[in-house]
DNA sequence: ACGTTACTGGTACAGATGTATCATCAAAAG
DNA sequence: CTTTTGATGATACATCTGTACCAGTAACGT
């Protein structure tokens, strides 16, 4: 057999170099010559790997995923050291911001897949759709912490203030993708909205 | 002079085929003669009304904005008849929600549009950046009649509550979009976020 | 009546795109 | 060393897309 090349690496180089061009210039413009060259790579090759587009698109969605999911969590873990669980649901909330380049492309991305699977049931079918669902556990749990700790507001449910932050987070998300928000404004709303969920500082008299 | 046609007429007509078969079958494949087909006339006839492709999607995205608000609009105004603010608010968040085809197309679209926005610079001009502040305007100011007949709970910012809904409204939007979330969760959120903004029933004793 | 002009149809063209085909190279196995 | 086979390259092809071109038709002013 001859020279025997890690076919996993390969396929992941030119899966970055998808959403980077797709990323730079949008998904919807990008074909498989596009790919190869952000690659440097010929367009058999990207052919050889990904036998067709669709497959080379759904794991770039694939691979959009978990380099995220793998971003949150390691900034959440980060702020899970020393302070309270609040510190935890603001960095989860703010890592999903597109405030850098990284979380700005996979907004843009995320959003473009997100169109596509509505007309396109084998993407709806990808796990981008049960990743949210993973956060929105993820958060749920941490309220419930908070809740036991007796750090939140009372009448608060976990579940719904977490699927309701999300979604806030997630559209004040689009705002900033488009233009239309700065992420300071929306890290501004954000905490606003956790300041009357989690309770204030006041001491409350025995 | 030969044949009077109403212009503005046919190119709504045109227009409206645009939004059907986009929403049908998605932005990015539709084109000039998909477009021309679905409105029943000639591929020519597109052209001559709107001279090139760009156009025809700006005047689709106005068409869609335009729509859209009279639908929100006419929902408002409908329940602002008898009950308080918060109905007002409700019926504005409900009605954004794609709880029925015509709010799910209009979702979709908007979408898509924002979507194309990121990278085209003429489309992020459009007027899909100034409708979503409109709206914020419209809804800070219900939010502030209610704080005035003192519905709300102290310490709610009007302007940023505002900011944060229809944010979650979007998000959960999209969420009902790909068929993450039903419509009728989605709601369920958004009225749990309610119940923290605007007072309960409670009486307060004096 | 008639020409001007708004409107409409048919079709061609240049470019891009996804995919398929044919051929080559190099390394490992015998 | 030869053969086998995984990996790579160059290129052809059919299709679709936006746009341009060339014409024909019909109504209005004079």
């Amino acid at each position: 057999m001859p020279k025997r090349v890690d076919h996993a690496e390969r396929r992941t180089e030119i899966g970055e170099a998808l959403i980077r061009v797709a990323g730079r210039r949008g998904l919807h413009t990008v074909g498989m010559r596009d790919v190869a060259a952000e690659a440097g790579v010929s367009l058999r090759l990207v052919q050889y790997y990904f036998q067709t587009k669709e497959k080379l698109l759904f794991f770039g969605l694939e691979l959009l995923a978990e380099r995220f999911g793998e971003r949150v969590s390691t900034r959440v873990r980060a702020a899970g050291d020393s302070p309270g669980p609040r510190e935890m649901v603001e960095a989860l909330l703010m890592a999903a911001l597109p405030a850098d380049d990284e979380s700005r492309t996979f907004h843009h991305l995320y959003t473009s897949y997100a169109v596509l699977a509505v007309n396109d049931p084998a993407l709806a079918a990808q796990p981008f759709i049960k990743n949210p669902d993973t956060a929105e556990d993820a958060l749920t749990e941490l309220l419930r912490q908070a809740q036991e700790a007796a750090l939140l507001e009372p009448g608060v449910d976990a579940r719904l203030e977490a699927a309701g932050l999300l979604a806030m987070s997630a559209g004040l998300g689009t705002g900033i993708l488009v233009g239309q928000r700065s992420p300071e404004s929306a890290t501004t709303v954000l905490n606003h909205h956790l300041n009357r969920i989690f309770r204030t500082g006041e001491v409350v008299l025995p």
